[in-house]
DNA sequence: ACCAAACTAGACTGATTAGTCGGTTAAGCA
DNA sequence: TGCTTAACCGACTAATCAGTCTAGTTTGGT
């Protein structure tokens, strides 16, 4: 393990106990067991410091994401389907939540920097553009309409968030994510509210439809 | 408008602008065209500023949250049924983001400092507290039958989060509220997460018994 | 074996800033 | 009118801390 990261990861642990500016820089240098010298010499300044941690953490999330997506499914349109968008999801899904659950310091640092004012704009937009594949799931499967037709950027918002938020219960109830039914239950959650249609369009989507099947 | 209340409203500004560390006091003090010492009069550190900032805007809230919720109803569940339930939400629902359209900035500051260690234990458990109204309206849904039986404390967490997520991408793009079409979508997606049974049960909610009526 | 570049070290400093203090003004009240 | 208390003022200070500097050590390529 690299100084570098030995620091990173003192800034992790020192950032979501106490805060950014109420951990000074030697305190990380401390811990991380490195003279303050060194800190600087790997990052020009602390606020460079926390803008590559928070890359840093992304892109880990980020390669995970992209191993759960089917890249053939990505790349050949025409082999997608409702069917396999649904897959795909529930996929990326549940590896976002077990890698919260495994990571619950990285998780922390994103729920409490990820608006922070510190986080310099180049290092946002590297994130953005390492998350295309993730919005790109959403257009596809909007386009086949599996997803309600609203504006893309907010189906990725909702979806995200209704994840973050399921992550923050389970991090403090990690018991609920042993039940099979709890599980199916939080992704249907999920996905209902992506896919669900206004009142009147209500009847035509799958479930309904299937119900109206077995009600013939 | 009171000195004390002056200075928050330059807090907020400043703070959601810079960050809180960003901010030094004397920045305050001058855009709210007081001195240093009319500062710590009314408020004894740095952090209880923005721990009274933050009580002060959840209260805001919370006042408005109160009045949308048909008191009558919460006091006699007697009077209580699926109806109301979906009825008082979506007033609820609705208020919150005409707030947020309002109160750009008060948003913005919730987003960012929510999750801040500068606000202190107290002031949270304050707002806590003036929030139990908000999970009382679940409780009773849930009791009724109204939303699936996940913990309550998860609900409402997935409840608002969908809401502080719409509200973010509405400040971006405030036009889409103007569509009736949009607004019913919305709250349908929000509404329905809250709803879903696991799909071996699906047929048995009221929208799909509905599709089920229709199609016989 | 040699050299340069990468890396480590920690004492030091210049700048910043939260909060104090002694004093003035205004408000409420008898 | 005089008395008390709270609001207000702003120069000042004690302390902190990001980032520098100089000197030393390790690494890897040739």
């Amino acid at each position: 393990m690299s100084k570098r990261d030995i620091i990173l990861e003192a800034a992790l642990g020192l950032f979501i106990k106490q805060g950014f500016e109420k951990t000074p820089t030697s305190a990380i240098s401390k811990t991380a067991q490195v003279a303050t010298g060194t800190l600087f010499h790997h990052f020009k300044t602390k606020e460079d410091l926390i803008s590559a941690l928070y890359l840093d953490i992304k892109l880990n999330l980020k390669e995970l994401l992209i191993t759960s997506i089917n890249q053939d499914v990505l790349s050949n349109p025409e082999n997608m389907n409702q069917a396999f968008i649904e897959e795909t999801f529930q996929s990326v899904w549940s590896s976002m939540i077990a890698w919260v659950l495994e990571n619950p310091c990285k998780f922390k640092f994103l729920t409490q920097f990820s608006d922070s004012a510190h986080i310099n704009s180049e290092t946002r937009e590297r994130v953005e553009s390492a998350f295309s594949e993730w919005n790109t799931l959403f257009e596809k499967g909007q386009t086949l309409g599996t997803f309600s037709d609203m504006p893309v950027e907010l189906l990725v918002g909702l979806a995200t968030n209704h994840i973050f938020t399921s992550c923050e219960f389970l991090l403090v109830n990690p018991d609920f994510w042993k039940s099979e039914h709890f599980q199916q239950q939080l992704f249907r959650s999920c996905w209902t509210q992506l896919t669900s249609e206004s009142l009147d369009e209500l009847s035509n989507t799958p479930f309904c439809s299937q119900a109206k099947k077995e009600a013939q």
